[in-house]
DNA sequence: TTCCGGATTGACAACGTTGTATAGTCCTCA
DNA sequence: TGAGGACTATACAACGTTGTCAATCCGGAA
C-alpha cells in the first residue's frame, strides 16, 4: 500500500491539506513547513494518486491520439512527434488504433472510452463530417485531410494542391501518360478523392487528356496494394511513363513491381509518392514525394488542444482550420 | 456533468448500490429491478466513472507498453499486435517511447508514471538486469533479448541461435567473406552482443576465420547507420561477399549503399537482415531475414501479464522464461 | 400461525485527493 | 494600543465508486 497524503502529513506533523499545497506548489506555505513536508515526501517516496486526483479535478493528464494504423510509417512518425509535443505539457498520450473501422471511430468520438481522457487528437478515416459532430464533450482536434469546416479544430495540408504539385512535377518532366494509383470508391475516402482531384486538375492544366483508365483503385494504402495496382496498369496495351501514387507505401509497392518486370525507374516510368516516410529515403531508387510538415502538424495539434483544454476564453472560440505547408522532394525515382 | 450512479438510482427508484450491482453484473438482482435499472442506465446514457472506480478497486484497466521507438517498424508492428491481444481482455494499452534512454527506462520501472497502470510490458534497451529488478510493484513482462533469468517474466526468441542461423545461411551459399553490421560497444547493448556471438559461432563453425575487421559498429539500428557501415566496409581492400545485418533496417540501408555503388545484390554481395519487417517484402531486392514469431510473442506477453494480474496463486510464481520460435526467410537478397 | 433461511436490497464507510470556509498568527499602520 | 490586513494552516465536505454488513422480503416448513 503506497503512502498517501495522510502518511506524509502525519510524518511532517502538518495537516493533509498543507501537504497537498506543497505538492501542488501552492504559494502560501512558509519555507519552514515546506521543507519539512518535502523531507517527509522524499523519505516516504510519496507519489500522488492519479485516480483520486482525477476524481477531484476531472482532469487526467491523458490525451488520446487515434490513428488508423500504427504500422503505417506515416502515422507511426506522427505519433512519435505528437508524444514529444505532449510531453512538453506533461501530458501522457494514449494511442489508439481504429483500423479505419467506422464503428471504432464512432465509439471514440462518442467518448465511449473506458478511461477518462482530457482531449482527443483524431485522424479519421471512415467517419464523415456530421458524424464527427455528434461527438461528446471531449475537446477534439482533427488531423489529416478529411473535413474542412468540421465541428472541431483541424490541422492539415492542402491535400488537393499537394497532389497537383506532385502531378505537375511529373508533367514537367515531359511525361505524357501519367497514371495514378490510390483512388478509392467509397464515399468516405476523402483523402483519395482529394488527391485524385488534384491529380486531375494538374493533368488537365498540362493539356493532357484525362483518362480514367490510367487511374488505379486500391483497397488500402499499403505496399501490396501499390504492387498489385501497378501490375494491373502494366497489363494495358500502352505503358504509362509516370505514376503518381497517393502515398509512399503505394509507390514503394509500385516500384517493386516495375523493377521486377524489368521496367526501369525513372527512365521508363517515373514514380512519385506522398508523405515522405523514411523508407523512401533509402529505397532503390530513392523516392520522390510530397512532404507535409509533420513536425509542425504535431505541434499545432497539441497546441490547439491545449487551448481548448485551458479555461481561458479561447477555449470557446469557433473551430479553427489550420493549413500547414508541404513541399516537393525530388529524388531518384523521378530525377534519374 | 455526466450522470452518475446516483442519478440512475434516483430514476430507477432503487439504491445506488443496486445500480452498481447491475452494472457489474452481480448475481443476486431480480430480473425486474435489473430491467428497470438497465432502462434508466440507457435513458441517461450512464457511463461508469473510470477514476472513481480505479480509486476504489486499485485497477485501471490500463497496461503500459514501453518500447525504444515507435518509428521502427518492428516495434510498431509489435505494438499493434499487443494492443490487439490486450483488447480481448478489454485492457487499454498506453504506449510509451523510451528512445533507449536509461533515465526514462528507469523512471518507467520505478513506476514513476503519473498515471496508474496495472502492468507493464517492457522492451528495455538501456537497462541491465539488476536495475530492472529495482522495479516497483507493478507486474512486468520483459520483451526482447535482453535479460535471461531477470526479475520478471520474459518472452523472447533465442537471439544468439537466430543470428547463427542467419550466418549459417550465408556460409551455406558458399560465401567465404561474411561481414556483420550492427555491433555496438556499450555494455548494455545486449541484443548486439548476442547477435554478434551467434554470428561468430557460425563463422567458426563453418571453418572460416574470424576477422574483427569484418564487423561494423553502428550507433543505432537505423537505415542510415546500415548505409554508412556498408560504405565503410566497402572502403576495405577486399570486398566481403556477404553481410549479416543485425536488423532489417540496417540491411535495407546497406543494400542501398551497395546498389548505389554498382555492387550487385545478391550476386556480388548477399545480404540478410533480422526481424522480417514488411519493408523487406517489397524492397528491391526483397530481403532475406530471420522472422521471430511476433504474433506469438505479443500474445504470450499479454497472457503472462494477465496471469500476474489475476489474484490466483499463479500470480506469485517465480519469473518465467518463455522462448519463442523463429524461422529463416529466404528472399532475393540472398537467393538470387 | 410462527419462524427460518435464502434471495434481494440498502445504509454507510471507505478509496486519496482538492476546493471552500475558517481560524489563527503576526505584522503594520493609524 | 487596537484595528485591519496579509499570510499560514486547518477542518470539512465533496468527487463517484464498491465492499461490508445489516435489513427486508418472500415462501415454505414446523
Amino acid at each position: 500500500m503506497p503512502p498517501g497524503l495522510k502518511d506524509v502529513a502525519a510524518r511532517a506533523g502538518v495537516s493533509i491539506k498543507t501537504v497537498s499545497n506543497v505538492v501542488n506548489g501552492y504559494t502560501h506555505v512558509s519555507a519552514g513547513t515546506r521543507a519539512r513536508v518535502q523531507a517527509a515526501i522524499d523519505a516516504l517516496g510519496y507519489i500522488p494518486n492519479a485516480a483520486a486526483r482525477q476524481l477531484r479535478t476531472r482532469r487526467s493528464g491523458v490525451i488520446a491520439l487515434a490513428v488508423p494504423e500504427l504500422q503505417s510509417p506515416y502515422f507511426a512518425e506522427m505519433a512519435g512527434l505528437i508524444v514529444q509535443a505532449a510531453e512538453r505539457r506533461s501530458w501522457t498520450v494514449l494511442i489508439d488504433q481504429t483500423d479505419g473501422q467506422a464503428e471504432r471511430e464512432r465509439n471514440l468520438v462518442a467518448g465511449l472510452r473506458r478511461h477518462a481522457i482530457d482531449g482527443l487528437i483524431f485522424s479519421p478515416l471512415a467517419l464523415a463530417g456530421e458524424e464527427l459532430a455528434r461527438g461528446g464533450d471531449t475537446p477534439m482536434v482533427l488531423l489529416g485531410e478529411r473535413v474542412w469546416h468540421g465541428p472541431a479544430d483541424h490541422v492539415a495540408i492542402d491535400n488537393t494542391e499537394a497532389a497537383a504539385d506532385a502531378t505537375r512535377h511529373l508533367c514537367g518532366l515531359g511525361r505524357r501518360s501519367v497514371a495514378a494509383i490510390g483512388a478509392q470508391d467509397f464515399a468516405s475516402a476523402v483523402t483519395a478523392h482529394q488527391r485524385l482531384a488534384g491529380y486531375r486538375a494538374a493533368i488537365e492544366e498540362a493539356g493532357l487528356t484525362w483518362d480514367p483508365r490510367l487511374v488505379a483503385r486500391v483497397e488500402r494504402f499499403h505496399r501490396a496494394d501499390g504492387a498489385a495496382a501497378m501490375a494491373a496498369l502494366l497489363q494495358r496495351p500502352r505503358r504509362p511513363d509516370a505514376v503518381f501514387c497517393f502515398n509512399d507505401l503505394l509507390a514503394l509497392g509500385a516500384i517493386r513491381t516495375l523493377l521486377e518486370q524489368g521496367v526501369r525507374v525513372p527512365e521508363d516510368v517515373a514514380v512519385i509518392g506522398f508523405d515522405d516516410i523514411e523508407d523512401g529515403r533509402f529505397s532503390t531508387p530513392t523516392l520522390s514525394t510530397v512532404a507535409p510538415d509533420t513536425a509542425r502538424i504535431a505541434r499545432l495539434a497539441v497546441d490547439l488542444l491545449a487551448e481548448r483544454l485551458g479555461d481561458g476564453p479561447a477555449a470557446l472560440n469557433p473551430p479553427r482550420e489550420v493549413r500547414v505547408a508541404h513541399r516537393l522532394v525530388v529524388r531518384e525515382s523521378t530525377a534519374g
